[in-house]
DNA sequence: TGATTTTCTGACACCGTGTCAGAAAATAGG
DNA sequence: CCTATTTTCTGACACGGTGTCAGAAAATCA
């Protein structure tokens, strides 16, 4: 069953093309512009056509926020991927996050959306499967790292903490970080000009403050970056 | 021109009725569920009468983020008032953003929604200013309790982070993980069961990794909440 | 009390949704 | 190649929500 049909692969590239209409519609004029009338318009077919691929805009929301998914965990396959030192390797995934948020802007937007309660209960089980088995392989490669370190002498988590915990603990500040970034008015104004910056410190502070080795203090964290840009810059950029 | 005429005072009113419809309405079942014509049914007032209050659905959310807002202010102010050494003055902000969260989830999810371009876009400048105000406020609250902590000689920034930087790092944490905590599926799979204790545990070592005295090593953080919780439980809940 | 101002209302024009009967196109069989 | 059958496509339709505004109703004034 290698070969489809011409008709069902028409039908294949179609649902393609109407996800790329819907992406560039909302990174061009926002969720609220996004209508099926609009899209259909778009690729050129009638809205029942549409309809016969997403039963409802929200399907498609979460269509686009799958593949963003995805991309994701391939970006942290890359990273984590590193030939280094767990802390680097650590240190790298921030970095595929970063450039992930960077790159994609719009698949974050389509998270974003996708968080809302209102857009999600309309959307099928199925999918919402989807995005949350990409969800578990990116927490699973970060923890793999991190038991890496473990495993390695390289850090000794406290008793209370498990290794998803502190994961959960760098998710949290740099998803925030980033959600911040992209919503928040307030930080020009008040001297917070490379948000993505400021976290790479915040994590390397928080990472020493769990003693996870080489600390900080013996190497030059910049430096550190730098390495990782020149090593795995090409292939998390796409 | 402290007495209103009866009229202006039924119009104020109203306005509150509008808005605790609409909060009830959004709490019971989500935001999509939220129009003006519920809302008209529910107060009992034609759809025209609440077009002269809220020129939009999006209005009424913003004018609900703008309570939620002003309140974390004065939640904030609580805590910074806690009459104890820096690191737990700060401590004490986490509680109560904590505590907001928690007893007011429902402020938290407006201003999630808020923070949709496609919402706010449709929003006047004027209840952007205030909720941006009252962002400006909290900032000022937490940098304040840094300032008083390097003065205090309790801790020692690096170069490269300002006050500001410090708090918009324990900002993104904070609200990163709530957020993940609403709306992330994932979270009990993993273990992950009490996500605010979990921050709390990676903000002391933030702190840690920071060097702000005393460190969490020369006494017990779960002893510390305690106390910040029995001196101010009463005041944040409300 | 009547004049004037303010407030309220619901009908209206509009837009987007999701459905579905029937048209059109693709495919299969002889 | 033609016809029968299946699949796909379409646009009209019913619905529900939006935002407006002319005129009705109520409040205020004098």
């Amino acid at each position: 069953m290698e070969t489809l049909s011409p008709k069902k692969l028409e039908i294949q590239e179609r649902e393609q093309k109407i996800l790329a209409a819907a992406r560039s519609m909302v990174v061009r004029e926002g969720y609220q512009a996004l209508s099926m009338e609009r899209i259909a318009d778009a690729v050129e077919y009638s809205r029942g056509t549409i309809y016969n691929h997403f039963s409802c805009k929200e399907e498609i929301i979460i269509a686009l926020a799958e593949k963003g998914a995805a991309k994701r965990v391939e970006m942290f396959r890359q990273a984590a991927s590193y030939q280094e030192a767990s802390r680097f390797r650590m240190l790298s995934i921030c970095y595929a996050a970063e450039r992930f948020v960077i790159n994609f802007p719009d698949y974050f937007l389509f998270e974003q959306i996708f968080s809302l309660d209102s857009v999600r209960e309309k959307t099928s089980a199925q999918r919402q499967q989807v995005i949350h088995t990409c969800e578990i392989q990116c927490m699973g490669i970060v923890t793999g790292v991190v038991r890496d370190a473990i495993a390695h002498g390289d850090l000794t988590l406290p008793e209370d903490i498990t290794p998803e915990r502190l994961v959960f603990g760098l998710w949290a500040l740099t998803t925030g970080a980033y959600g911040l970034a992209f919503t928040s008015q307030s930080l020009p104004q008040i001297g917070i000009t490379d948000p993505y910056a400021i976290v790479r410190t915040h994590v390397c502070h928080l990472l020493d403050g769990y003693d996870w080795n080489p600390l900080s203090a013996t190497h030059d964290v910049d430096e550190a970056f730098l390495q990782i840009k020149n090593t795995l810059g090409e292939s998390l950029e796409n």
